[in-house]
DNA sequence: CTGAAAGCGCTTACAG
DNA sequence: CTGAAAGCGCTTACAG
């Protein structure tokens, strides 16, 4: 009735030999200890027919090394973020990694805690969409030497690598475009999770209006937990400020928002108003009309994130001496029937 | 320089007392062990001082158990796998478990590959999504003891808990809404990973079609890795056959590229064609005209997985004697205007 | 009330 | 070429 899974021990035992000796062969160290061909066979048929598996436990106690690597984002729901892991998971895979995730939802105080499980847990590097707040907890795990890479959201120039999207040149160009296609009245709607002053699509956007001599409306949201209430907020901003004649929204979850309140005010893109949105999704694209987009380039930016958290990992001493560096990626502008 | 975290064994020299006492206070176990109530508080301050973090691992080993849940579906970046996991993420963390996870797309050796990572890393219980083939490995794993609930497809009357959605009824109430509406040539694009004789919406359409008289159309799609070759699939079905005059979807990707290939062939919804998918998501809510769908329970199905699996992780004999059942969750039909 | 000691399964320096 | 032994950090039966 035991069915307790085989040790090295047992198959040690069975085969007479020392558990160093099993220990060797199945770590692929049969060659550099010049272990017989022979032994080696007999070591790994055993293995396979005991169906044998190295307890990761037991190892990560003796090596301090899990094969783990944390992803924390903001919302694994949010396609942004889901198509991103999904990218991150398989490459990780390939190179024997496991993901451990979870979602901060924008809250500090779980992203902290999160951190803490990471650390506790003992994954080997970790990948963070992080929240504003949890800077000098990260600094910290960053200071104590765990290879961590940030993106999405950045924090001032500290030694923390990371990897962004131009976001104010990405608005800019959004902005751009509406003033060539004759809008006057462009509006951003933006998550404001810092000071607007601090937030690059709202920067990116204020600089174009004043270069182009336009009137500015900002209309920052703060972060909410349900989806109606943004709703509700853009639906308010339309109705109060007739004269806008375009908007733009800040994320794919306002822009999906923005989309529903359009539709309950009954106004016709872009006739009415014309749309922008940050980020694309089959939404948008499939949409009627289809919605204009500054395009994030996911598969690529998963891809930088994934490559230099494997450098750092595969380099720890290089990782100590290396300066962090702040990749920046570009957007496009997808210009749709929205505008 | 030595930046290793503090063991509990650093504690206990430090405050002079052995270790044993120290992992009862922090166990919580002071109470029942009779430790002074003085002792307890100098032994909490001295870790809160010294930032101690109980090693993983090294309980993992111990104990067996590692806190940890396995999910596996089919493609995170999928809406209806995102949301079911974010909701499973939050209640898992609730209840101090951590969740692990990957995608199988739909690849049994994949899926295969994972299972036995699960089994590796040691995680307490399982949430899959499963692949057809997996049932062998699935069942190996049941036998052991370890607690696994299945969702979204299930196999046989095997003895695994599933919790499931009443496909059968979901499409048939679909079909039904059809026919009552007018349309005569109702097709069917089905997703079929297995004979479509075995698949339930199949099942579900063929019934409904037979019981109203009607004429059954039924368009079995492979899986495929990428998105554009369901849009082409679909886009040929729709100009081979020019009598249709209403299409379901039987999965939410295939409603979404169901969608853009009406839009690249011009027809107008629900006039050329009606339309209704199965699953829900703000796509189809928001679309103009707005398509009406067989909408799974996404919330209880996550809750009833979770539910279920806590139970087991809780009671690790009754878990041995309770028979498997296969909860099954109905869905419902939302109408709007696309039918 | 508290502690010494064994042991979970592994890796690895050391010895031969 | 191969093995005996220490030790990673924890929990827990056992002893007092």
């Amino acid at each position: 009735m035991q069915k307790r899974k085989p040790s090295i021990n047992d198959l040690a035992k069975k085969l007479k030999i020392s558990k160093t000796t099993v220990s060797f062969i199945l770590n692929g160290k049969a060659k550099e200890k010049r272990i017989s061909d022979e032994l080696v066979g007999k070591v790994q048929k055993e293995a396979l027919k005991l169906g044998y598996q190295p307890n990761q436990f037991a190892r990560g106690l003796r090596t301090g090394r899990t094969s783990i690597i944390g992803l924390m984002v903001e919302d694994i729901s949010n396609p942004f973020f889901a198509s991103i892991a999904k990218i991150i998971e398989d490459k990780v895979y390939l190179n024997g990694y496991k993901i451990i995730y979870c979602s901060t939802e924008n809250d500090t105080n779980r992203g902290r805690e999160f951190l803490n499980m990471f650390t506790t847990l003992g994954v080997d590097g970790c990948i963070i969409a992080p929240t504003m707040g949890m800077e000098t907890d990260i600094a910290a795990m960053v200071a104590k030497g765990k290879p961590i890479v940030l993106f999405d959201r950045k924090f001032g120039n500290k030694g923390t690598d990371t990897v962004m999207v131009d976001n104010k040149q990405g608005m800019y160009k959004a902005v751009e475009h509406l003033i060539e296609r004759g809008f006057k009245n462009i509006a951003l709607v933006a998550l404001a999770f810092d000071k607007p002053e601090k937030e690059d699509r709202i920067i990116g956007y204020r600089k174009a209006i004043t270069d182009y001599k336009m009137v500015s409306y900002v209309y920052p949201l703060p972060f909410k937990a349900n989806y109606q209430g943004y709703v509700e907020d853009i639906q308010k901003i339309l109705s109060e400020n007739k004269k806008l004649d375009a908007i733009i929204f800040s994320t794919n979850y306002l822009g999906v928002a923005g989309l529903e309140a359009v539709n309950k005010l009954n106004l016709k893109i872009p006739k009415d108003i014309a749309v922008v949105s940050f980020d694309d999704n089959d939404l948008f694209r499939i949409n009627k009309p289809a919605i204009s987009v500054v395009a994030q380039p996911i598969e690529e930016i998963a891809k930088t994130v994934i490559d230099t958290l494997l450098a750092k990992l595969q380099n720890s001493t290089a990782r100590k001496k290396a300066a962090a560096k702040t990749i920046t990626l570009s957007t496009s502008l997808i210009v749709r029937e929205s505008s």
